[in-house]
RNA sequence: AGGCGCGUAGCUCAGUGGGUAGAGCACCACCUUGACAUGGUGGGGGUCGUUGGUUCAAGUCCAAUCGUGCCUACCA
């Protein structure tokens, strides 16, 4: 599809560009446009290059994460894709069993609907889901995120269950899954176990109580506990075997308060006889640590715990039904009463809470489903190892390795209705059957009778860990697996390489026999500018959405206080917002917005957003637009076709020309290694400070000047044919304003296509390097800020003129100031022509390589001022050289460093040396004027 | 307790095999010049947390130390 959107030869074309940069009157058109004409889809037949979304969760809207995670996966993408490649970004949603079934009780209860059957629960969250789901997808889109919709999967579509089936089947088989009754983490108030993952420990002050069990002769022993509700679970005292304070008591039997029961002291060298009293009372179906030891002595297990922690049938009648907290504090009253708490102390502890609900877990005693994780680990750490899969920075496999190295057994079932089923059934024995579905477990094992189905769904990342391969179609095999598997890089947060990237490279070495991914690009996390996460709770958050359309002040305050957790916060975060954002959010646009991701996408770890800037990088928006309005309207001046130019290109062209060819090299160097900051960086300085400050400053005095329009002609060519690849360059970062711009731009300089997306990556190589080029150039620079800096600092106006004349310099530099003879008149407001000085009494100089540029004081500059001046160039350059002339002064020096080093300073040394000399000549011979 | 980071200009951060410390923002002065005041020109500002070591040479390598953050484990 051939779309040319502008007619570049009609004249209108840059007259009709707006003044400033305004990105909302197009980024919409063009992320519309790309997605309906089926750019994002794979296309060619270069080397496949494919990046899998990590799936966002159905019930979220895009955050600050998202948005800064898809820039830079989008970047890549783009990048890519220009280079040829047959790329693929594969999206999709993921299923977020928890937290969805939280969101859609919620929901539900306002409603007033009770939902206490699952098939009304799931036709309720699917109807949801397919009404709203879409929220953060369409989000994505505003971003210009170039993943292929078509190809979109959720994790509970009907393929990917399927393949979730068939690998709980596999393991299953394999003896990788099985069922038992372990103590898990328990969310009483979801009423579901989570995995350790899910745990977020919380630091509280506690107590520590010392409680006396009593011997039934003899004082007995004090055990210290931070949850006395448990010892109606106790079925145990332990001691250190090697403490002489209780060498006599194992094997006797202790009176477990407020019980009628006994139970029996025993030695076990898990005990810190350091802490507390040295005895610790056992609960093992309510403790990590007792579980093991109750494991080791064979002891009972006593849940005292309903599946919402309220104490159940195993404690004495006075304490049934009573919440975990409210048991705590009638225990304690009651052993206070019985004399049995001998004293309290502050005790400062980690709780382990649920990371969805905040409620604190209970370890709890039930059936579940695991997955045997240390057969898995092992081939995973290998492919890490052997670097089959390469962390970007490298140093994140440290922290793969240590969590590999120590892996644990996955608890994969929860007991919530939204997720993939577990496939399993039991017939009325209770034996269990393990199958795709019921019909074919009935034919595998012959049943004819009642079968039941598992009622647990998995753990959501179960299924996470197969999106590489799922939605490849996998356990088919199909042209896209066999085109896209392994998939070139997973881009993603530290905070989920053991959620996702670990278990991905586990389940597709396993499942595939190829790792997921061959490398793992790792980036920060967004916080605010202050360092803080951005959270709800905190009314910190900003929506990305809000920084590329803008917000009123007043809206942005309404939208952060409501919906708060704690209504309290409401007036500190007004005060906040109010004061960080006095007047609202600007309309940044898209391309703004990916700039400053890309630019704050160094290798560390945290990333503070800082709006201001944004905004410089929104003005970098504006430079780049304006500077095509420039060239456009210069063309359009020209009144002819720019593609006709034949004379040879200037010394000034040529150096643009090298000058992008490095910028290309840098920029492609950059992406390669995963440093955004720097080939944002790299692009910026390209623009502006070369483009933008020397080039195209030049082309106003070149085509002012020119002899003939074949010479104006080629500098307006190069003028059109280095922005067309400054804007591909630059196009994966910021993709709507360089399509906008292309499309005006490139044809005037004969390069056609329907997008800049689907146009090739620039090639330094069409941009060589031109040393004599770049060393004029310079040469010239520093020529003019030279003068520019006398003028400044003599406050001389622009109006006047600078009477200008030279002395030495050596014939090349004289050609060079023949040749930049206007060119140094107009940038640097020189009065023609610069001819040869007669004396050096009574001038101000500049020094431009070996050439002194005099200007006489003639009542424009001041002695004094210009005393001043030179005073401190030379304090400047002294330091510099006696700092060389020490280093060149040690034999050491001399001996043991590099030869090429050695000259090199030698070099710098007499350069530095000769313009000290005539910085200190100027200014014997300003002191006598 | 173990692991991993970070400490460079007022702020946010670069600094690539050791070889002249950089950018953006902020600040000061001047300038509405025909792409852009969302701009231009010039300028001020850092003994690179501290101490020691290796080296001819250390922001960079090594060790120690202080500060700070995160992760994992433990916490009766």
């Amino acid at each position: 599809m051939q779309e040319i959107r502008f007619d570049a030869s009609a004249p209108q074309v840059a007259a009709a560009m707006e003044k400033a940069y305004s990105p909302t009157t197009f980024e919409q058109h063009w992320s519309q446009r790309w997605e309906e004409s089926g750019y994002y889809a794979p296309r060619g037949e270069g080397a496949s290059y494919c990046i899998m979304l990590p799936p966002p969760n159905i019930t979220g809207s895009l955050h600050m994460g998202h948005a800064f995670q898809s820039t830079l996966i989008d970047i890549l993408m783009r990048y890519h894709r220009m280079q040829g490649a047959r790329s693929l970004w594969q999206g999709g949603t993921d299923h977020a069993g928890i937290a969805t079934q939280l969101v859609i009780s919620n929901l539900l209860s306002k409603q007033g609907k009770e939902c206490t059957d699952r098939e009304t629960f799931l036709r309720e969250a699917w109807r949801w889901k397919h009404s709203s789901s879409s929220t953060i997808t369409r989000q994505l889109r505003r971003l210009g995120a170039s993943v292929d919709w078509s190809r979109e999967r959720f994790t509970l579509d009907a393929g990917l269950s399927s393949a979730v089936r068939e690998v709980f089947v596999r393991l299953y088989n394999e003896g990788l899954i099985y069922r038992g009754q372990r103590l898990v983490n328990w969310d009483p108030v979801l009423r579901t176990a989570v995995s350790d993952l899910e745990v977020q420990p919380r630091e509280q002050q506690g107590q520590l109580w010392y409680i006396r069990y009593p011997a039934a002769a003899g004082p007995g022993v004090v055990v210290a506990t931070t949850r006395p509700e448990t010892l109606f679970g106790d079925v145990a005292v332990a001691v250190h075997p090697q403490d002489e304070r209780y060498a006599d008591l194992p094997g006797q039997h202790l009176q477990l308060p407020l019980t009628d029961r006994h139970i029996p002291v025993l030695a076990d060298e898990q005990v810190d006889r350091e802490f507390g009293t040295g005895c610790v009372k056992i609960t093992p179906a309510h403790d990590f640590n007792d579980y093991e030891l109750g494991q080791r002595h064979s002891l009972p297990m006593r849940n005292i715990f309903a599946p919402d922690a309220s104490l159940n049938d195993q404690v004495p009648e006075a304490y049934r039904g009573m919440d975990r907290f409210a048991a705590r504090e009638r225990v304690i009253q009651e052993l206070s009463r019985l004399n049995l708490l001998v004293r309290t102390e502050p005790h400062a502890l980690t709780l382990p809470c649920g990371d969805r609900s905040g409620a604190v877990l209970e370890p709890r005693l039930t059936n579940q489903w695991f997955l045997r994780m240390q057969s898995l680990a092992a081939p995973a750490i290998q492919a890490v190892q052997d670097g089959r899969v390469r962390f970007v920075p490298e140093h994140w496999s440290r922290t793969y390795f240590e969590w590999m190295y120590n892996i644990r057994d996955w608890c994969i079932s929860r007991q919530i209705w939204w997720g993939h089923r577990i496939p399993a059934w039991y017939d009325a024995a209770g034996k269990v059957y393990v199958g795709h579905d019921e019909q074919s477990v009935r034919e595998r094992h012959g049943l004819k009778g009642e079968l039941r189905q598992d009622e647990d769904v998995l753990d959501t990342w179960f299924s996470s860990a197969l999106w590489p391969f799922s939605t490849l179609d996998w356990p088919q095999s199909s042209a896209d697996l066999q085109r896209f598997y392994p998939t070139s890089v997973m881009v993603t947060g530290f905070d989920i390489i053991f959620f996702w990237v670990a278990r991905m490279i586990m389940m597709g070495l396993k499942l595939t026999g190829e790792v997921p991914f061959r490398e793992v690009y790792i980036h920060g996390l967004v916080r605010d500018a202050d360092g803080n996460k951005m959270s709800k709770s905190r009314g910190n958050i900003i929506d990305p959405l809000d920084l590329i359309d803008g917000i009123d002040l007043e809206t942005l305050v309404q939208k952060r206080v409501t919906g708060l957790l704690r209504a309290s916060d409401a007036t500190r975060i007004e005060e906040h917002t109010r004061r960080d954002f006095a007047d609202g959010i600007a309309a940044y646009g898209t391309d703004a917005l990916r700039f400053t991701f890309a630019a704050m996408a160094t290798h560390g770890r945290d990333i503070r957003f800082d709006i201001s800037r944004m905004e410089g990088y929104h003005n970098f928006c504006n430079k780049l637009w304006n500077a095509t309005r420039f060239a456009l309207l210069m063309v359009e001046r020209e009144g002819s076709d720019v593609l006709a130019a034949v004379a040879p290109a200037g010394v000034a062209e040529r150096w643009i020309v090298s000058r992008t060819g490095v910028a290309i090299q840098r920029i492609t160097d950059a992406i390669g290694v995963y440093r955004f900051d720097l080939a944002a960086a790299e692009a910026h300085e390209f623009i502006w400070a070369e483009y933008c400050d020397w080039y195209v400053e030049l082309t106003k005095s070149l085509c002012a000047h020119a002899a003939v329009p074949e010479q104006r002609q080629a500098t307006l060519y190069s003028l059109l044919r280095v922005l067309e690849s400054a804007l591909r360059m630059i196009h994966p970062i910021m993709p709507f304003v360089t399509e906008e711009l292309w499309q005006r731009v490139a044809p005037v300089v004969g390069v056609s296509g329907a997008s800049i997306m689907l146009h090739s990556w620039p090639r330094a190589a069409d941009f060589p390097r031109d040393g004599a080029a770049e060393a004029e150039l310079a040469w010239l620079k520093q020529a003019v800020g030279g003068l520019r800096q006398l003028r400044s600092m003599h406050n001389i106006p622009r109006s006047v003129r600078l009477p200008v004349y030279y002395r030495e310099g050596d014939e090349l530099e004289r050609e060079w100031l023949t040749r930049h003879t206007l060119q140094l008149q107009d940038l640097a407001r020189v009065a023609a022509p610069v001819e040869q000085g007669t004396g050096s009494a009574g001038v101000a100089t500049a020094l431009a390589g070996g050439m002194v540029l005099q200007v006489p004081l003639a009542g424009l500059l001041d002695k004094a001022t210009e005393m001043q001046r030179l005073d401190r160039d030379i304090t400047r350059h002294r330091k510099d050289f006696s700092k060389l002339e020490g280093k060149l002064a040690n034999a050491n020096f001399v001996q043991r460093a590099p030869p090429e080093v050695v000259e090199k300073e030698r070099q710098r040394r007499r350069e530095l040396g000769a313009i000290l000399a005539r910085l200190e000549g100027q200014r014997v011979e300003m002191e006598n004027v």
